[in-house]
DNA sequence: CTTACCATGTAAGGCGTTACATGATTCA
DNA sequence: TGAATCATGTAACGCCTTACATGGTAAG
């Protein structure tokens, strides 16, 4: 009932829209969640066999492909399991932001430190956000061609607000350290 | 050298400051540090014992107090440590909310879902801005009575302006899901 | 007197990363 | 032919949370 595993729900989801192997579930995962949402393939290939056991999804072997490919494809019990899980209410909302514990401690190693730690983290984001841009502008374009993307769309608003935020805050708290307030 | 613990480091940054007893130190991170990074006792009280056993810090019983309390300090070589590690890159800056996930998958489970998603998640932010204000004004007006005041306002600056983007965003999505652009 | 809070710790178990191990295929 | 990428998986290990276990004290 309780205590879904979100991994199972992770890979529960990609596979509502299509059918993945191990491995494509890992590229999407990079490509569209990682800003919110991480999974290594130490935990997605037990997950999968364990989806697979728990009559989740189910593995065929990709024919087709010269490749030692295995096709994962979600069950109505699985579409279910996933539905439910998407209507309980969010059990856990957590940022863990190594910088800003660095920074919370900066008195002990002063200003120049907990700068270079500012710009380090303002420039890790200036480099994310082209790629939250375009993605905006693809989901923008194709909104009505598939109706997730609307939802895709939606996180990724989220992700180019908050950076931009991030960016402004880079500003004042450099601001803030030189000396003024 | 690398490797470092980072429960190890939240403790000794906060026995930077002072003393502290391990109960005291899940209090100041609840009130601190909760919005970027928790621990709880089962993670703070071995830890303790390891850092006292590695001589990062010394431990002694309060005799002054009625209860059996036991004060930890930080020690040379504690707080070389914690300088260190702050001189290091940061490692990781991590962000999982499984609110951004299941709005993911919304189209699962339909606009209404989504819906009361992101008010549930309005409210939990409309509720915790009100401390970050009060820790704001505190240390705004306190800022010159200790110097380590700046970085705690650092990081509550940082709190404030996503929450508020937070919320500013939450309004969007609305708009988004009931149909517009 | 009883509730809330102060205060410390342990044990089990879950969850997930990292590193390892292996090998095919595509492309330059 | 060599590098990059496709592709799957396991094992060890680390780290932390939850639940348990215990008891003192302050305040109403």
């Amino acid at each position: 009932m309780a205590n879904e595993k979100k991994i199972d729900c992770v890979i529960l989801g990609l596979l509502s829209h299509e059918e993945l192997t191990g491995y494509e579930i890992k590229k999407r995962m990079d490509a569209a969640l990682k800003y919110f949402w991480g999974a290594s393939y130490g935990s997605i290939y037990p997950a999968l066999n364990d989806l697979v056991s728990r009559g989740m999804a189910t593995k065929r072997e990709d024919t087709d492909s010269k490749r030692n490919k295995q096709i994962y494809t979600i069950t109505e019990n699985g579409r279910e399991y996933l539905k439910k899980w998407l209507s309980l209410p969010v059990e856990k909302d957590e940022l863990r932001y190594e910088t800003l514990l660095k920074l919370f401690f900066g008195n002990e190693s002063g200003e120049k430190q907990a700068l270079i730690h500012i710009e380090a983290f303002e420039k890790k984001i200036e480099e994310e956000l082209p790629y939250l841009f375009h993605a905006q502008t693809i989901l923008t374009q194709s909104l009505h061609e598939d109706a997730a993307h609307k939802y895709y769309l939606l996180t990724v608003e989220f992700g180019i607000k908050t950076y931009q935020t991030y960016l402004e805050w880079c500003k004042q708290a450099r601001k803030l350290l030189a000396g003024g307030q």
